[in-house]
RNA sequence: GUGUCCAUAGCUCAGCUGGAUAGAGCAACGGCCUUCUAAGCCGUGGGUCGGGGGUUCGAAUCCCUUUGGGCACACCA
């Protein structure tokens, strides 16, 4: 359905036609003076140049137009020239019956849905899941969710960092501590063993071993370049080895992600384009697109637009092997034969910008990105800690996911069991308790991550996300587990909370929170529009702040006119489904009870 | 050095394609639990929107400049 404010808007236009003006000058807003009026439309002033009128005259002649309309309850042409406007509760109510009643809300698919490939993984092999894995993999979700809401047709792919440096160095290190096993016998031909001789916890202390080891070690770093070629070149040990470490792997990450509310549909890696890259440097070369410079093949990126000279991107190293530049082009390619995508989103740190540039524009001028293929990339900030530098953790290490995860469910345990205190309440079952704790976190910790800006860098603070009070992810939910203790004790009361019809509302309370739920499909369009979770989340925010005003205000199942309270219901009903939308599309998810 | 992003209340952040008196949360202070979850609600105080110029009827928002900071800048990802 169309959304409100171009309902608005047409009206609005249509009165600005009928005095005499351009239709374009009746586009209506969200006005920025609630005090004042509801809506507001500025066109008045806009057009006062063109048509040598004051502002004032043009506003007062297009109010006089909008005089009388179904849709109006108020029109006023103030100084000096605004049009403040305010919208009939009748047709308010029918607009958000409309809502209720339809698909998705009424957000209706765009008549040509995109084809959108987001790539937020980012996860290496042999390698746990780290803070910087956590911003793109939140965000990453969120705007697959939010695509996919808005009609769009979306894969995400984890794009495993499987091909490059660290497997080299994880299979040397193995090397130098088992030489004997026979993945590094190279006259060796029979078959492998089927069961891997290590663990996810021993790869997870042999990367860095290793990493640490090519920093201090030339002939060790050496070493690991040379297995790195070897892995990609085919060495029949090497593979079988790689395959074990990546079936490891993966299964931990699934794990992980799964924790975190994540979920690929794509487990794609850097390898899955090596079958690719060989064809596409010969003709690139053949094309004479890739030339030799200082021993690397490399494609100019330059543009003539550029204000700064940018380096080529090279597509084969020196010594011959590929690095991630090579794949990620491969990728392009590989997405472009499977997938044929008009849209590939990339979510990484915003420090990799450079990187992507010189990939996007290497794909397109060698013709592997068709003209019609949108490459964007999405650069999200660091997380800092209280001192404003990147965060860490007591030693100085890089803080991994898993506890991340585990402090600030902790945290929300320790606050549920508080607040069941202070309440006087029964204690939950210990493992409802857990579960709910669980679904907290991941609220709090998600809605303190996408409630920032993607591109600007925030600070990771337990304490505000899981805090009791303010613009957190806990008071989000706790509207909500208010809301749904009501509905559930309305219908323990025999009534049927669904069969409730949507009210007229009935003052500033009520009349707030339809001008909220009115607004979802907007909410929605601008979100996808401008990859902006955090939009989504200053909405929740602020239909919380209204049903929770609204909530204290009425009681509702105090009330004794049944009709009245019928409407109550369906409208905190309502609120209730669009709010578990919203978080949806954020990734989380809200506890029956806290 | 070059490019790029950022600078809004004591702190953490919003501010929609320029619009009326720049908004929230935290912190501070003052109210509200015999009634649906007080993880809540209501209120008070707190700002030369880093500085300076310009465009405009109108600028936190657009342009220029300056200061301060983050980040990136050929074979690591």
């Amino acid at each position: 359905m169309k959304q409100l404010l171009d309902l608005l808007s047409e009206e609005s236009s249509a009165a600005f036609e009928r005095a005499g003006f351009d239709a374009s000058l009746g586009r209506v807003g969200i006005s920025n003076r609630p005090d004042l009026c509801e809506y507001q439309c500025n066109g008045a002033m806009a057009g006062a140049k063109k048509y040598g009128k004051k502002p004032i005259d043009i506003a007062n002649a297009v109010a006089e137009e909008l005089k009388g309309t179904e849709v109006f309850s108020s029109v006023e042409a103030v100084m000096p020239g605004f049009l403040n406007l305010n919208v009939k509760e009748e047709y308010l109510a029918d607009y958000i019956r409309g809502m209720a009643g339809a698909e998705r809300f009424g957000v209706e698919a765009p008549e040509k849905p995109l084809k959108i490939v987001i790539d937020y993984g980012g996860a290496n092999v042999a390698k746990p899941l780290h803070v910087g894995h956590l911003r793109p993999a939140i965000i990453g979700e969120s705007i697959k969710r939010i695509a996919r809401y808005a009609g769009h047709e979306v894969v995400g792919d984890v794009h495993l960092g499987d091909w490059g440096m660290p497997m080299g160095q994880v299979i040397t290190e193995m090397q130098e501590r088992y030489p004997n096993l026979n993945y590094f016998d190279e006259t060796y031909t029979g078959e492998y063993p089927e069961q891997p001789f290590f663990t996810i916890a021993d790869l997870e202390e042999i990367y860095p071993t290793a990493s640490g080891k090519c920093k201090s070690d030339e002939d060790y770093k050496k070493k690991c370049l040379k297995a790195t070629l070897e892995l990609q070149q085919g060495r029949r040990g090497y593979r079988a080895l790689w395959r074990q470490i990546l079936d490891v792997s993966k299964v931990d990450l699934k794990r992980n992600y799964g924790n975190l509310g994540v979920e690929f549909e794509l487990w794609m890696g850097e390898s899955d384009a090596d079958p690719l890259i060989a064809d596409m440097i010969r003709d690139m070369t053949d094309k004479g697109q890739a030339y030799v410079s200082e021993g690397a093949l490399v494609v100019d990126i330059r543009e003539e637009s550029d204000k700064k000279e940018l380096p080529p991107c090279i597509v084969r190293k020196s010594d011959g092997s590929y690095n991630y530049q090579t794949t990620d082009i491969a990728t392009i390619l590989f997405r472009e034969r499977e997938i044929k995508p008009d849209l590939i989103i990339y979510i990484t740190d915003k420090r990799q910008e450079l990187h992507f540039t010189q990939v996007f524009r290497a794909a397109k001028k060698c013709g592997i990105a068709r003209e019609t293929t949108a490459l964007e990339f999405l650069g999200n900030g660091t997380i800092n800690g209280a001192d404003g530098h990147p965060f860490k953790t007591r030693d100085g290490g890089v803080p991994r996911l898993e506890f991340m995860l585990k402090e600030i469910e902790d945290k929300m345990y320790e606050r549920l069991r508080e607040n069941e205190e202070s309440r006087g309440e029964e204690a939950m079952p210990e493992e409802e308790a857990r579960q709910t704790a669980k679904i907290t976190a991941l609220a709090a910790l998600k809605y303190g991550d996408l409630s920032n800006q993607i591109a600007k860098d925030y600070i990771y603070d337990v304490e505000r996300f899981t805090a009791s009070e303010g613009d957190t992810g806990p008071y989000l939910l706790y509207t909500m587990a208010r809301i749904k203790s009501i509905l559930r004790k309305y219908r323990e009361s025999g009534k049927d909370a669904d069969a409730a019809e949507f009210p007229v509302p009935e003052g500033r309370l009520q009349k707030a929170i339809c001008q909220d739920l009115a607004l979802f499909g907007r909410m929605v369009d601008e979100a996808f529009r401008e990859r902006a979770p955090h939009k989504v989340c200053a909405y929740l925010y602020q239909m919380a702040n209204d049903l929770n005003s609204f909530y204290h205000e009425t009681k509702i199942l105090a009330e004794t006119d049944e009709k009245k309270q019928a409407g109550y219901i369906a409208l905190i009903r309502t609120v209730l489904a669009v709010m578990e939308a919203c978080i949806g599309i954020l990734g989380f998810e809200a506890p029956e009870h806290m």
